[in-house]
DNA sequence: TAATTTATGTACGGTAGCGTACATACAAGT
DNA sequence: ACTTGTATGTACGCTACCGTACATAAATTA
């Protein structure tokens, strides 16, 4: 049996935690599935948990009113769901939707803002991962004014990819066109030139990525800025973190 | 003459402050001028202070490697430009334009920093503050992808508009078009058609703005979401904002 | 095995916004 | 007064993507 400390530092935040605090929270730290569609919070709706995800994605969409949405960020096993709890902001203007299925683990949100008070690394740690998150979102604006569907298509896959083990993501066209905010036929042709250019196969919701490096070619630069950015805030020491802010 | 302070509290995050922390402040506060196109910092570069406009406008631009840019939000006397200080990024991913000439006050990093650091107040204060301009950023991503130029024009002045006293801004059509990252051509037809519709009224850079009402009707509904979201912050007291993070 | 649902493919007219090129007109400097 | 620069208007073909409708095929259920 391996141990929930294992499993939980399978979220790079989480490992990040210095031993102390990470004492401090397992008692009340909740190891749980994230099955696919669930909706982790609502727009608008109140926070109970924060998620620290694993092996599944969570996607962050905004839905306008007139049901058409757009995602602004994903979240995986880098990160973590419910910023808006320690931002102050009460509730967010966003749902979160788990999008590829997998395990994570969640803590209570008076857990969290108590620990978020008490300052040091904890509060350092979630605020330097907000500003990455930060990064991601405007990359989506601009990337949804200017790019093209196939090369946010191609941002997209590897953003996903980046978030799971191996190379095959669970997810209909259907789905994707969701997130991406644009029609599903869009998607099903992109996907077909990507396909017949041999870079992916795919068949009913299974998407095999043969070519990784062939579209990380056809991506737009977002992909690799949002890349960098996660990198360089898991690279950061803690101490570098409290000396900085 | 108006005393520091006074002009300070134009700004509505430093009039939020407590009386303890702004005293403090004052001797490293610097009133500054903030002509129009003046950079406040470029993307990746380390800050060296945080802007607090008070008349001034500040764009959050981002640029993109072909030179290609889209504005990502907007800050004016409701806020601060420079979040990425203290939220611990060294660096920011966006440049900051002025892009209505103004007044405003600057703070160095460092004080800034020790200011964060204490916690209390000015913590809270700066992090409800950055849960407003994550919505906008959020709202700005959609509004990219869904929204057509006339709405976003109609958005992007309103926005302006709620920055400035008075109803004229100061703007050339090739300035809007770069914000909101379009051809110039599509922002002077869809300023035509405004003009045409007796909305606003306009000529080489000056644009007043006739039916407030109007143009809130021809908006997105992106305007009224972020226009609710710094209400609620500017509503929200100091010690709720404690509570509740 | 048949019926139904789900995922993907195809087709086609419509349009918003693009890239490009140039015209006009006001403003500012000499 | 003349030149130069700046802001705006107009035009035209192009393309990516949309809305809609329907076709096919695999998976699921009856």
């Amino acid at each position: 049996m391996v141990s929930t400390r294992e499993n939980a530092h399978k979220n790079q935040l989480l490992a990040a935690m210095p031993e102390a605090e990470w004492k401090r929270w397992l008692p009340e730290m909740e190891a749980v599935d994230m099955p696919l569609g669930q909706v982790l919070y609502e727009s608008g709706s109140t926070l109970t948990h924060v998620y620290f995800p694993t092996t599944a994605i969570v996607s962050l969409l905004y839905v306008l009113e007139n049901g058409a949405s757009a995602e602004i960020a994903v979240v995986g096993n880098e990160g973590l769901v419910g910023i808006s709890l320690f931002m102050g902001g009460e509730s967010t203007p966003s749902r979160a939707v788990v999008q590829s299925a997998g395990k994570g683990f969640r803590l209570p949100a008076q857990a969290m803002k108590d620990e978020f008070n008490k300052g040091g690394a904890v509060l350092h740690l979630l605020l330097r991962y907000t500003q990455a998150l930060i990064t991601q979102m405007s990359q989506t604006a601009v990337c949804n004014r200017h790019h093209s569907l196939d090369q946010q298509l191609c941002r997209w896959l590897l953003l996903s990819l980046d978030r799971l083990e191996g190379s095959e993501l669970k997810m209909t066209q259907e789905l994707i066109s969701n997130m991406l905010g644009v029609r599903r036929e869009g998607v099903t042709e992109a996907a077909l030139q990507l396909q017949a250019a041999g870079l992916i196969r795919y068949a009913r919701g299974r998407i095999s990525v043969l070519d990784r490096l062939g579209i990380e070619k056809r991506s737009c630069e977002c992909y690799a800025v949002v890349k960098k950015e996660y990198d360089r805030l898991k690279e950061m020491p803690l101490e570098a973190l409290a000396g900085t802010s």
